[in-house]
DNA sequence: GTCATTTCTTGATGTACATCAAGGCACAGG
DNA sequence: CCTGTGCCTTGATGTACATCAAGAAATGAC
């Protein structure tokens, strides 16, 4: 476990690769994402600190996210293979499960303007972080689409 | 840990109860899925033989999702604390997380035809023993849509 | 401070999927 | 055997959001 200092703009992984690090922030902000076939990207996660950000694909597989830093930040890198020999915090893996659990009821039953609801008041502090177009990339709508929805909410 | 059949309709646990049970089926199958605002069933999760089907929830959180079960099954109930007490099964876990991960990237980046794909593809058993509208249910499509990708798909 | 780049907004248009409605099938229960 | 109920399909129409385009505002580089 070695800690590393990166750069905004730094990425740490790229999708395809046979990768088993595991990134534990400390300070800063990193991201995970995909890039689909039509070259959209995708916001997986938010890494703010104390996150733990990794694929979680098997260790010997090609992962599917990129893995980059918003901020600079400083990173504590493992690997999933000693997390797991440490004994894993469970707490964690299992609010994990929960988060990854309602983000799925989320996209498949709100709208864009509930999403972004939801998102503000479960991440209000990533909200004054992150530019908008990350945040409708992480709610499954556009830049375009997000701003509306923002007008609308602000009339009221 | 108690062993309990159950036949094909009956409600496990609904959504909103405080409920710390868990689910390892061991023959049949169990679904787990909300209902929206605009009373629309989502599901989350089909449980085959095998499968742990729990709500995430914090033990002591009014739980989201509802289970029941899709066939006459069989079924071991025990409690998320016991689970955790007597170690959980790690890779388990970790495949779960994997296919939460997976499950999201597909409903951010594809549509109806490609997450119908992507369903056959990952389970051809399921798809045999549950009514179409389940399938899109889990697809976040409607049973319309559904029908008309499968039309599409046939014609080629 | 100036220029370039990125971000955000606004409008016009397009489209994938939802919704609504109705008909045909299968099969479960009496 | 008949009948109801749930499932699947097909067509017509509606809509939320995407896409495309352009300009304004903010941010960063030198």
């Amino acid at each position: 476990m070695k800690k590393i200092a990166v750069k905004k703009g730094d990425i740490l992984q790229r999708k395809g690769e046979i990768n088993s690090k595991a990134y534990i922030v400390e300070s800063g902000l990193l991201r995970s994402y995909t890039i689909d076939d039509k070259g959209k990207e995708h916001i997986y996660m938010f890494g703010p600190e104390n996150w733990l950000v990794a694929d979680t694909s098997e260790p010997q597989i090609p992962c599917q996210l990129f893995i980059d830093a918003i901020e600079d930040s400083v990173i504590n890198v493992t690997t999933k293979e000693e997390l797991l020999q440490n004994g894993p915090d469970l707490k964690v893996l299992l609010r994990r499960l929960n988060t990854m659990q309602n983000r799925i009821v989320m996209l498949m039953s709100s709208n864009a303007r509930e999403r972004y609801e939801h998102f503000i008041e479960t991440y209000p502090k990533i909200i004054q972080r992150v530019p908008l177009k990350m945040i409708a990339s992480y709610l499954g709508i556009t830049p375009e689409a997000l701003s509306r929805v923002r007008n609308e909410l602000s009339q009221k």
